[in-house]
RNA sequence: GCCCCCGUAGCUCAGCGGAUAGAGCACCGGCCUCCGGAGCCGGUUGCGCAGGUUCGAGUCCUGCCGGGGGCGCCA
């Protein structure tokens, strides 16, 4: 049940394959029909032949029996297509019949490994860390969707100098206390009294390089301090995702420590490949096409002068590790933009020795910044970093705020659980929606907003769908059933689809868009090419909705049609959501 | 100085080389006794600048202007 996209797609290449073999249909959504096909003007211009007489070729060729009711060339030689109303009825119900909706799993799954969020042990988490986040759980559940295995990575900060000064200050405050303190979130306190302790005290300093010392060379002792850390900071980290609602275990910690065993075979196979320059005492790989403000290369310092490792030899162990052992098709780093370079460097090394082969994609994921209504990086008012889990907390206090605001009462609706999804998809669906690479203006009063463009908008959309269940009372299957998070129908479509009204039609099409927009979101590592479809999807509903009764409609057979719409409306809703990591309360 | 990202309506953002550049918010004027207004219809204002490639450029290339970030032993 291949999508019209894919669908035409096929038909019109068939038909393009007749003029000039190869030759791209350029097909694309139209103001003017259903869908356009542009192909014919480049073709033209190739054969030196009039575009319209080939769009008229193409058009001749193509055989679309049952798909479409209308082929013509328009204009300079566009060829518009109008579906047959019979077919989007037909599809609209087989997709209405599946639980998968339409969305076919991927012919070839892939192995994709995605690495994500990476907070630092003992280190608070903070906005800078939302988009990793929110970002990377969407693009996992999206290719999970598709069948991909995904293979989860938190590449956490737990390794490096800065632990001989941390565990020192553990020792001094007493394990107990330490926990405590860790224990309850207060990491930010934890680190910067380490850090001032660390900067006034010669003494506690050189305990903490000898502690370094002690660290790297497996100390059992120290190991076991450092694990002190390293577990209760997790013990944290999972209460933050926890409460974000992402789908990042414990299983799925890879930290620097779990790359450190490799660091020495990484210089070792860099030297025997010739790869390795020293400079200024340090192991250095110049891969071609970066400088430094000097103009001369730029190095890569795979070791420092005083021998240690720096994140460039664990980034470069992480990618042996993804395309050997885990035999990654596909590697997704979702990082900040700042870090475009240093990845690049690192793809490029890895290439250049051969770790990362050809067909072996490495894809910096990139994001832009998290800014405040002043157009700068968000901060608290005194300057600091926004902690994540404050910024949480505060986004459910005011959904909860709104849900009071609109007052309306409903005895059997969990507040408190209304208010997370709502407060929680909110601060995601705003991270989400935009693209990437921007940065964006964190604002409560638009993401909070059950207006425009906003998960609480969607989540509304949704949960007022499943209201007309609701109502149907009798007359609709399961009225009871909620539906959530589930694609199970909960009305039988058969073949009893109609789409009379304009509305009804507009309406089908915009849900065989769905698979559509799945693919085009994963090909791009794009989350915020759902959340437009989705959107988009909503508004055409509530088109629909006010020209359209459903449960007042003037007969049984099209009341029946229209359930069967709203159905898998709010399905791909629901659906959609969830693959956001967003939730779909049925009431609200 | 070099490199990367960004610059579209008053604001926040869509726009996959194609036919008159779209939403939401805000503003103005109408409408609806509506399945829980996610209301509906109409109106106002825009591609930073200059070249180039192309039958066709917001989209690709070059240069400039403006904003942000990066540029060897922190990660």
């Amino acid at each position: 049940m291949p999508d019209p996209t894919t669908l035409l797609t096929e038909r019109l290449q068939a038909a393009f394959d007749t003029v000039c073999s190869g030759a791209d249909p350029v097909l694309r959504p139209s103001d003017r029909a259903d869908f356009q096909a542009n192909g014919a003007l480049a073709l033209a211009k190739e054969l030196g032949r009039p575009p319209r007489q080939v769009a008229e070729a193409v058009a001749a060729a193509l055989d679309v029996a049952g798909i479409c009711e209308r082929v013509e060339v328009s204009g300079p030689g566009f060829v518009n297509l109008v579906l047959a109303t019979s077919f989007v009825e037909d599809q609209v119900a087989a997709m209405a019949a599946d639980v998968r909706l339409g969305v076919a799993p991927a012919a070839r799954p892939l192995t994709v490994v995605v690495t994500y969020s990476h907070p630092n042990v003992a280190k608070e988490m903070h906005v800078g860390h939302l988009r990793s986040t929110v970002i990377g759980d969407a693009l996992c559940r999206l290719l999970g969707h598709l069948g991909h295995r995904v293979v989860r990575e938190n590449h956490i900060g737990d390794w490096g100098t800065n632990f001989g000064m941390l565990i020192e200050h553990l020792v001094d405050l007493g394990e107990k206390e330490a926990m405590r303190e860790l224990s309850v979130g207060d990491l930010t306190a934890f680190y910067q009294r380490a850090r001032a302790s660390f900067d006034a005290d010669e003494a506690f300093r050189q305990r903490s390089r000898h502690r370094v010392v002690l660290l790297q060379s497996g100390d059992p002792e120290t190991l076991r301090l450092w694990q002190v850390l390293v577990d209760e900071s997790v013990a944290y980290f999972d209460e933050v995702y926890a409460k974000l609602g992402v789908l990042l275990t414990d299983d799925d910690i890879k930290g620097e420590s779990y790359y450190n065993p490799m660091l020495s075979q990484v210089v070792t196979d860099l030297r025997a490949a010739g790869l390795l320059v020293e400079d200024a005492g340090a192991q250095c790989v110049f891969p071609p096409g970066f400088t430094n403000r000097e103009g001369e290369p730029l190095p890569l310092i795979v070791q420092k002068s005083d021998g240690g490792f720096g994140y460039a030899a664990t980034d470069l162990a992480s990618v042996r590790d993804r395309v050997g052992n885990l035999h990654a098709d596909r590697l997704l780093y979702v990082v900040g933009a700042p870090q475009a370079q240093h990845l690049h460097m690192v793809f490029a090394v890895c290439r250049m020795a051969g770790w990362l082969p050809e067909e072996t994609a490495a894809e910096h994921v990139n994001f832009g910044s998290v800014l405040g209504a002043d157009h700068r990086m968000l901060r608290t008012r005194s300057g600091g970093s926004v902690k994540l889990v404050d910024l949480l907390d505060e986004a459910v206090e005011r959904a909860r705020a709104a849900i009071a605001e609109r007052g309306r009462d409903q005895g059997d609706v969990d507040v408190d659980a209304v208010a997370r999804a709502l407060g929680i998809g909110a601060v995601k669906y705003a991270d989400l929606s935009i693209d990437r690479a921007k940065d964006y203006v964190f604002d409560w009063d638009r993401m909070l907003a059950f207006e425009g463009d906003t998960g609480p908008y969607l989540q509304y959309a949704h949960a007022r769908i499943r209201s007309i269940f609701r109502r149907a009372g009798a007359g609709g299957p399961q009225a009871g059933a909620t539906g959530e998070g589930t694609a199970a129908p909960l009305i039988a479509a058969g073949d009893a689809i109609h789409l009379g009204e304009p509305e009804e039609r507009a309406l089908g099409i915009a849900l065989l868009g769905y698979g559509a927009a799945i693919s085009a979101a994963v090909e791009a590592s794009a989350p915020s090419k759902l959340c437009a479809y989705l959107y988009g999807l909503a508004t055409t509903f509530t088109s629909f909705y006010e020209r359209c009764p459903v449960l007042r409609a003037p007969d049984a057979a099209t009341r029946h049609s229209r359930l069967v719409l709203a159905d898998a409306t709010a399905r791909v809703l629901a659906e959609g959501l969830q693959l956001l990591g967003i939730e779909a309360p049925a009431h609200m």
